[in-house]
DNA sequence: TCGAATCCCCATCATCCCGATAGGGTTTCG
DNA sequence: CGAAACCCTATCGGGATGATGGGGATTCGA
């Protein structure tokens, strides 16, 4: 499950990205309440998730008046997978099917000889390949142009 | 994350269909004491995710001196999907991504509109595909051939 | 220089889930 | 009858989750 931190957070960095989009001249510097009401976001929660979002090198803050938080780096170059990484630990739905954060587990004789975690090592890779492969600016939407993104939802609701 | 309880309760079916591929005659009926053994699983926890297997149809019980539980269908027609959904629920990682147990999140505008969503919809496709097509057959391993187990590691390790 | 806006940090909180155990009731076989 | 098994409910410690509050430090702009 994806917590309401991660989520909180993608939503917050898909704000910075559309702001940034929105001005490419300089990296767009929001201050936080603006960011937590674009984002539906409560206020402090998404303060406690910005700062470590910081420590994990994703944004940059400016302090004192008129500052705010921007993006370390484009938004293009920013992947899904390390943001929810950074917030909600591995990938993998078992530790000892993770590649970023391998453990073995307790209850299992030989590890390389144990099906679940064959299975859930896949489940995992497909994940990871869906996850690396999307971007901050993917899932920014510039402005909303609801045709085209209807017509994007019908083929991925076929899926 | 799958819960250890989740776990168990594969690993307690993988036994059983174990012992059911080695005497193939009729449906291998074992005492939850020898299942716990064989999947190292805390007895009385096991005990309480069987019931709950059992009430979900996976499986049948026996009750009365030499009773136990038996699967309920044979193992090649029974996915690891529903097995991982009748215990931690939905497989998709935010409930508006599940096709099973749809629920709007409340703090999205147009769930039509959301990118976030459309990304988790497909890593919950893509797991769902993994996990619909791996039975629970699939992972009994009727006797492990070292040789064998270890040439199929290989593979998954490189992926 | 002052003050307001902002980031920064710590402590606390209620609630729920998770993993597990205890104890006793009921059924059935031999 | 009694031993072995399933069945059910209650409980429990610990940790994660999703917040909130208060106050300190920094900086801009008037």
């Amino acid at each position: 499950m994806l917590t309401q931190k991660a989520k909180y957070g993608l939503k917050a960095l898909a704000v910075l990205a559309e702001a940034g989009a929105a001005a490419p001249a300089r990296r767009a510097t929001l201050p936080i309440h603006e960011i937590a009401e674009r984002a539906r976001a409560p206020r402090k929660f998404l303060e406690a998730i910005l700062l470590d979002l910081r420590r994990h090198g994703f944004v940059d803050s400016l302090r004192g008046k008129s500052g705010g938080y921007a993006l370390a780096r484009p938004a293009t170059q920013i992947a899904l997978s390390d943001l929810i990484r950074a917030i909600d630990g591995p990938l993998a739905p078992i530790p000892c099917a993770s590649l970023t954060a391998y453990r073995p587990c307790v209850d299992c004789a030989e590890p390389a000889d144990c099906a679940i975690r064959r299975v859930m090592r896949q489940v995992r890779d497909a994940t990871a390949e869906i996850l690396d492969g999307t971007m901050l600016a993917d899932i920014a939407t510039p402005t909303p142009r609801p045709a085209v993104t209807a017509l994007l939802d019908a083929v991925t609701e076929r899926a």
